[in-house]
DNA sequence: GCCAACGTTGGC
DNA sequence: GCCAACGTTGGC
């Protein structure tokens, strides 16, 4: 811990206490309330006093700190909003509490900087709102006035403890990187500007970041190791006390990684402590594994892993510098073999005996909030084992050396609060060093694995709930490519979107576990009902979040079906209920023609040649109503998927009668992005119109341009040489055997000037059916003779003439008085 | 109940 | 460092 206080005082980990402190009166005050800078791993609050305040003293101690600062508690290893209520609870056994999420946050951090936000965004006509907007941000004057600046600690998942940095522009920008800052201050120069520390260093190298370093390596490996890594060996630096990453994935670890691995572990174990900041920032001490380290090392002055010694790996043979042993701790083991048989023989480190502390607010409460997901647990899945209310587990659990004493197991998927007990005088002395790293890596390694005990503790499915919306091996999410052409592709940056939406595109949502409502349209819960028993994808979740107070639960669902906090999800990780094997597998094929479809789509955009899109034989659709362009609307996302992925259902569902389609298409109002948005529009419409009624055999293609082409397919139709052609903005022209008709032509007068939708194009399809190709002037004997037909046109031929005409005027003119006659 | 919006986290 | 996208929330 003592090593920490030097690195913590350089300016650069010294992040906002000391900046607020450089700023004014009122940035001071907002530093202690923010809840975003818990500093942990900051490292320069945990230097001094500070980590003393936070480690030392008792939650209810800290809040009261905090509170007698003026601002609600907000540190980032208490217990967090809920608290509060549970400090209600106490008092008041039968309050409800709607917001019964997460002790150990999934979404706490949120809080502060959610709040802070959206009463900025209130004025730019923002939706989402929470309460106390300004929670967290600092007035950041070197980048201008009215900047303000936050730090989000990450309070869960393989990054917790990793700081990010926020920008909010005095316009309301959220700024999330250097990259987007760069984009909103266009014009000024960041060279000196370092982003993470929010200072500019005119003429001046920036401070060494020894930890940033430590923290990029790790990464390198997995970010669930940079923790560890970041942490030394997990034991004594101020990381430890705040930067509690539990993920230690090490069936991540590639060979490489290994190497790396090793070679860190070889370089630095011998380093003490003491001197860790004086260590190249390559240098990177590893914690030793729980397993075998107490035990199995001797302890001088109390440090393990000060003892340097060389070792024979008795599995690979290698030798290694350090103090490694396999689990068992009787034979000799690297780090790589002992990640190695860790990631596969987990159950002898998974586990592990908590007790509760006894005091804090958690132990406190002795009665279930009836709310939280594992109370609904309890009351839905009466014979399931029981899981703890929420509001009543222990914030700050000690370690139980014996286990099995209390009755109660903490398997605590984070390490939030290890700190707290860490310097807490209650706990025992045996606890205390192995605690640090060891328990940290246990519960990282908890947080990985999969078994049944894991999954009574929804806390540590936290990663599997991130991950499980995708399969990774249906086609969908083997899917690499963005369509370009759903609406979360569109709201991608990269596709010219402003990143509202923040959802992967809707063909490479997974086809067994999406969100239902994320899948194309007519795959999710589209016309055919949310129940329907068609829809790949999972059941839409039914939230209980903070606005539903009672249980929530699908009429059709077992009633022991959890739908609070996604456990809907468990039991359909393949396939929905119901579903028909046959059926599943002709949804798949429609997805993975689909898939295919869309990249095609996506290929016209660089390859070219014209798509034969006749072959492509679409549904369609008796029913369709469009609406016409809105430069200020968007367009209409899900109603528009129908267009896209009509054409999924193919023959089996061609009688369903589809409901009404709403297209909307905007133009870009940014010139750089107008080219992307056109071409995507155009794509729109040609989806559009493939899921719409034509005029009989008039088929809609893309080709070079990129550009749609509409055409008659039937060469019994007088319309056989006639192309509709629409370019990116809609602007169209109709030619007549390769001739493009005149742009007095009076067709042109009966319809817009832009085809922007598919009503538009069929109206003038149904236009053109009306229409023959002008004959022009009869062919000259001589030319027959020669059994060539040659058409003479007049130069100004309409082309296209009225059915009871058959020769254009012009051509009439050309052909003179007494041909008309004849005529 | 739906879904736009966006805070947040994972991973490259 | 940065971006993709997951999960949650609150307005409608």
């Amino acid at each position: 811990m003592s090593e920490e206080a030097v690195p913590s005082r350089l300016p650069v980990s010294e992040p906002v206490e000391r900046d607020q402190g450089e700023n004014t009166e009122e940035n001071l005050k907002t530093d202690n309330t923010s809840e975003e800078l818990p500093a942990p791993s900051d490292g320069p609050k945990d230097a001094t006093g500070e980590c003393l305040d936070a480690a030392g003293s008792t939650p209810a101690e800290t809040k009261d700190e905090v509170k007698a600062a003026g601002e609600p508690p907000m540190d980032w290893f208490e217990p967090l909003e809920d608290d509060d209520d549970d400090d209600d609870n106490v008092n008041s056994p039968g309050r409800n509490y709607p917001d019964e999420e997460s002790l150990i946050g999934e979404t706490e951090s949120v809080a502060g900087s959610e709040r802070t936000s959206r009463r900025v965004n209130v004025t730019q006509g923002y939706r989402r709102k929470r309460a106390h907007p300004d929670e967290g941000w600092i007035d950041w004057p070197s980048l201008g006035q009215g900047w303000k600046r936050k730090e989000v600690v990450r309070r869960s998942g393989s990054s917790i403890g990793q700081v990010d940095v926020y920008y909010l522009s005095p316009r309301g920008d959220r700024v999330r990187s250097r990259v987007e800052l760069t984009t909103v201050l266009h014009g000024t120069d960041l060279t000196n500007f370092e982003y993470k520390t929010g200072k500019f260093y005119d003429g001046e190298v920036p401070p060494p970041r020894s930890r940033g370093r430590i923290k990029k390596k790790f990464r390198e490996r997995s970010s669930s190791e940079s923790s560890w890594m970041e942490r030394g060996d997990g034991a004594e630096t101020p990381d430890s006390h705040h930067r509690l990453t539990p993920s230690f994935i090490h069936k991540n670890i590639t060979s490489n990684q290994k190497s790396v691995y090793l070679n860190s572990f070889t370089a630095d174990f011998k380093q003490s402590p003491s001197s860790e900041e004086k260590l190249p920032e390559e240098k990177i001490r590893l914690p030793f594994p729980s397993s075998s380290r107490p035990l199995s090392l001797p302890s001088i002055k109390g440090e393990f892993g000060s003892e340097e010694s060389t070792l024979l790996c008795a599995k690979c043979g290698i030798s290694f510098t350090g103090t490694w042993y396999d689990k068992q701790r009787k034979r000799p083991c690297c780090p790589t073999c002992w990640a190695t048989s860790k990631s596969i023989q987990h159950p002898l480190i998974r586990f592990r005996k908590w007790i509760p502390c006894g005091q804090c607010v958690g132990c406190h409460n002795s009665i279930d909030c009836g709310q939280c997901a594992n109370c609904k647990h309890g009351l839905q899945s009466p014979d399931a084992r029981k899981r703890l209310c929420r509001k009543r587990r222990c914030i700050c659990p000690i370690r139980k050396n014996v286990p099995g004493s209390t009755g109660v197991t903490y398997k605590r998927p984070f390490g939030d609060t290890v700190d707290t007990y860490e310097d807490s005088n209650d706990v025992t002395e045996s606890q205390h060093p192995s605690l640090k790293s060891s328990d940290t890596e246990n519960f990282s390694v908890n947080v990985d694995l999969d078994d049944d005990d894991m999954s009574t503790d929804d806390d540590e499915d936290w990663h599997k709930k991130r991950k499980r919306r995708s399969c990774g091996e249906c086609k969908a999410c083997l899917c690499r490519k963005d369509c370009g052409v759903c609406d979360f592709c569109i709201d991608k940056p990269k596709f010219g979107g402003s990143n509202k939406k923040r959802q992967k595109c809707r063909l490479r949502q997974c086809q067994r576990q999406a969100m239902r409502h994320l899948l194309p349209f007519q795959m999710g819960a589209g016309e055919y009902g949310p129940d329907g028993p068609w829809m790949p994808g999972r059941p839409r979740p039914h939230y209980t979040y903070s606005r539903k107070t009672g249980l929530k639960r699908n009429s059709d669902q077992p009633a022991d079906m959890d739908f609070t906090d996604y456990d809907d999800d468990d039991d359909s990780n393949s396939q929905p209920p119901n579903w028909g094997l046959e059926h599943s597998r002709q949804i798949q094929q429609s997805l993975d023609a689909d898939v295919r479809n869309y990249q095609s789509m996506q290929s016209n955009h660089s390859d070219f040649g014209v798509k034969n899109g006749v072959a492509d034989r679409f549904p369609h659709i008796s029913n369709h109503n469009y609406s016409q362009p809105d430069h200020h609307s968007q367009w209409d996302t899900e109603k528009s998927l129908r267009g896209v992925s009509n054409h999924l259902e193919e023959e089996e569902e061609e009688e369903e009668e589809l409901p009404m389609i709403t297209q909307i298409y905007s133009l870009a109002e940014n010139p750089a992005e107008k080219g992307i948005d056109l071409e995507n529009q155009l794509m729109k419409l040609l989806h559009s119109l493939r899921s719409s009624v034509l005029p009989i055999l008039w088929y809609a293609i893309v080709a070079e341009g990129p550009q749609l082409q509409l055409i008659q397919c039937s060469k019994q139709s007088t319309m056989a040489d006639t192309i509709v052609l629409i370019n990116p903005g809609f602007y169209y022209q109709v030619t007549v055997q390769k001739q493009p008709l005149l742009p007095t032509h009076p067709l042109y007068d009966t319809h817009p000037s832009r085809l922007s939708t598919a009503t538009d194009v069929v109206s003038l399809l149904l236009s053109l059916e009306r229409y023959v190709v002008c004959q022009g002037l009869p062919p000259k004997e001589s030319v027959l003779n020669k059994g060539l037909i040659i058409l003479e046109r007049a130069a100004t031929c309409d082309f296209l003439v009225k059915k009871n005409e058959r020769i254009c005027s012009s051509c009439k003119a050309l052909q003179g008085p007494q041909t008309q006659h004849t005529d």
